[in-house]
DNA sequence: GTCTATAGCTTGATAGAC
DNA sequence: GTCTATCAAGCTATAGAC
């Protein structure tokens, strides 16, 4: 690839190129063990050229996380506003949650690592907010299933942490053992498990 | 703290607080970015103790490991040993492992810390052995209910995964929002309410 | 058994030439 | 924009005195 004498395209490329090793280091060793030098090398270029367009290595992680950040907000978003049943609603924020988690598999990788790993002195970034924006969204269609006769009148808290664990598995089994795990369609068919239970009765009773 | 001139007690009195230190530290900060010069400080001798009673950083990460990791194979192998209903055993391990990782909150932080978060150089430990003896020990008791009855006939698979999400969901929010989260009690209702579905019509279709 | 002191290395970041 | 060369700071681990 022979640059122009004085085009941007060139520019870009190498700014590309760092954030894509910067991304694929980070998914792979954590923050903290992935040095600046790691990252030029990966990127084919220098040192100072890292911070020539970045402030330092926090600024190429933070620019990392901006992109997926807005695109999870907005899947939610976007479900709320959505009209249909809220069992509908809540199969397809699923589906578009997970279906972004799998694109963006190796950002994911950070943020898990990040959120449930040790703080490695990584920039803040607010995870809590993401976490609680997903859970309140869930809540939210629970509550609306309740109203609507959907779902059996009972503990909102308890039915939302039950929806909430079948994300939780489902994605964690996707970043670490996407071989054995339910993937898209698996986590449609637990979700509707957990609508219809698991006992034999359909009433669960002792 | 005196010493006296030349008994054991005191030495074990360091062993052990060098241990604590080491966990305390590991739990808050990780492994990689705990210095063997805190643990040191934290435990109120200095550097070359910890080589003599430890063989270095790793040895006495892999001596807070391993009590943990017997107690919670224990637990599981006791689970299938028991006698009495599916639902009853799944509820009672459920029950034992939880509160081992309330027991063992800061060892239970480290490992979560080592299992989805960075390498961080520590010593190998075959968390996935853990994880999967789990998973092995749910299925089984699955397997079991739909053969007793206790539960529908259907893909095994996915309703381990709904179980095994609510155990997830459980522990991660008990470890890092524990004034939020279902707790013990908690626990039990959510694995409850797997059991018997949230549907209004207990059939749970489109 | 426990200390002080330091060797030897890796890190993030930058100065200054081109 | 990109390079070579280098800095100060922080780390694990150990040598050697007591």
């Amino acid at each position: 690839m022979e640059a122009a004498t004085n085009s941007q395209p060139q520019d870009i490329a190498v700014r590309e190129r760092l954030l894509k090793a910067a991304m694929e280091l980070f998914a792979r060793k954590g923050y903290a063990a992935t040095t600046t030098r790691e990252i030029v090398a990966a990127a084919g270029v220098t040192k100072p050229v890292l911070y020539y367009y970045f402030r330092n290595k926090e600024g190429i992680f933070l620019e990392l996380m901006r992109e997926a950040a807005l695109r999870f907000e907005a899947i939610i978003d976007q479900s709320l506003a959505e009209k249909g049943s809220a069992r509908k609603r809540l199969l397809q924020l699923y589906d578009q949650a997970f279906a972004l988690i799998v694109e963006r598999i190796e950002v994911a990788r950070v943020m898990q690592s990040i959120y449930y790993g040790p703080p490695q002195g990584a920039p803040f970034v607010d995870f809590d907010a993401f976490h609680f924006k997903f859970q309140e969204a869930v809540k939210d269609l629970v509550e609306e299933g309740i109203g609507k006769g959907e779902f059996r009148k009972g503990k909102v808290a308890d039915m939302v942490w039950a929806i909430l664990g079948v994300f939780d598995v489902s994605v964690e089994t996707q970043l670490y053992h996407p071989e054995i795990g339910p993937g898209r369609e698996g986590l449609a068919r637990i979700l509707n498990l957990i609508f219809q239970g698991i006992s034999a009765d359909g009433e669960g009773n002792q």
